[in-house]
DNA sequence: TAAGCCGCTCAGCGGATTCTCAGCGGCGGC
DNA sequence: GCCGCCGCTGAGAATCCGCTGAGCGGCTTA
């Protein structure tokens, strides 16, 4: 059970270090924002405790850091009662706990043992294509910041095609996939989609992020475009 | 003070209830872990003292199921000295305190009173989605500052919404979920309870938190709607 | 016992989605 | 440059899906 500690006040630090070590966790300690960002990126922490006042960067600036970084290590937050940000805002930024200081050192471990148990956030599984997004929990397609509505056909041939990005799919193995292994219509329902999926991704974008193959099938292009 | 004990030997659970009754607590006593699950989960305690060996479900996996279901109130656990679990795990498991059998009573009240002290700050994590509140040791939602009332499969539903806000969720995984895991209805009930929570959340709100994502199920917007 | 709430079912409506079809047009081989 | 294949396109029909209002039965409360 490794932690890691980010906080500015040496003493408190020590405190909450001596405390988790006796609770057997294994404990590491920064005292700053940078510091902490580096040690979450570089090591693996079951869990992190971070201040949210703090010199060089704010936790609040950490934990956005983090998170950018693609670092889903499980946050508790330990905010003041007065203090700028409140415990809405924990959470808002993406804390998966928080305590108000002062806090009961019992409470901490239990709290520390309730997040580990529960693991992170799960770590987003998200397919990309150059600035092309799409999310397969959110069932989310989003191009340039901008989220694209799909219908489930649309979708489903989308993901397949992401899944496959730089290969070139023949249109039976795309209605193998996307439609019925026994599907038994017109191969040209593919070529509506593919057209209804360029009217909504490449067009309004200007970009060209699905090719055709001509007499093999299609392609998407990796970098989108 | 409200007090939920979980005790399958008759005798002993129908003294502690005498007892604590005397004490002050008012008492409900259920004999196996899934009543007890049950239980914690539709009524609020103040307290649960937990029998660690239960017919039907162990009290180590009621714990378990319980805080998986947010269910924070403090827990006070039984213990056999020479049984499967020991002491060490009783904490492990996420109890709040333990006691071995047998016990003496005083003590137990005594340790019953300092689990309800302390238990307010227990509770962890409210759940929130823009101005939406929901907070799962009350079983309370608001939103806008107002308090809204539920039944109990909205707000079940609305939780599970909750906890997945921003993903969308077919309505075979709510029914799974919320309903049973063997539910063979129409998933339309699913619709319908949907449409309450529209009722009650968005349209007097003029919000739209709850998206229809056509064809896959439905999704809770993070920001509120 | 009556009234009310709750969970659930049901059937009809209307919009969204899927798929078919037929004509068009461009690319590539000769 | 011409021809044929292959993919593209626009329109429309059929189907699917979610929404809604009504209603029923069981359980609780007065």
């Amino acid at each position: 059970m490794r932690v890691l500690i980010v906080e500015d006040e040496v003493r408190l630090a020590e405190t909450v270090r001596r405390g988790l070590s006796d609770a057997g966790f294994v404990v590491e300690v920064v005292h700053n924002g940078e510091d902490a960002v580096w040690a979450a990126t570089e090591q693996s922490y079951d869990v992190i405790v971070l201040d949210i006042m703090l010199p060089k960067l704010s936790g609040y600036k950490v934990l956005e850091e983090l998170r950018s970084r693609s670092v889903w290590t499980p946050v508790l937050m330990l905010t003041a009662k007065d203090g700028e940000y409140d415990q809405t805002d924990a959470f808002d930024l993406g804390a998966d706990d928080y305590l108000t200081k002062p806090f009961s050192f019992l409470i901490l471990v239990a709290r520390l043992r309730a997040l580990i148990r529960r693991g992170g956030p799960e770590r987003p599984v998200v397919l990309t294509a150059g600035d092309l997004i799409l999310d397969p929990a959110r069932r989310r397609v989003e191009r340039g910041g901008r989220e694209i509505s799909m219908t489930p056909r649309e979708y489903g041939l989308l993901e397949f095609l992401m899944r496959h990005r730089g290969d070139t799919v023949s249109k039976t193995e795309i209605l193998e996939n996307v439609w019925d292994p026994a599907f038994e219509g017109d191969p040209n329902v593919v070529e509506v989609y593919i057209r209804y999926l360029r009217l909504k991704l490449d067009t309004p974008f200007s970009r060209h992020a699905i090719e055709t193959v001509r007499g093999m099938g299609y392609r998407l292009d990796p970098e989108g475009g």
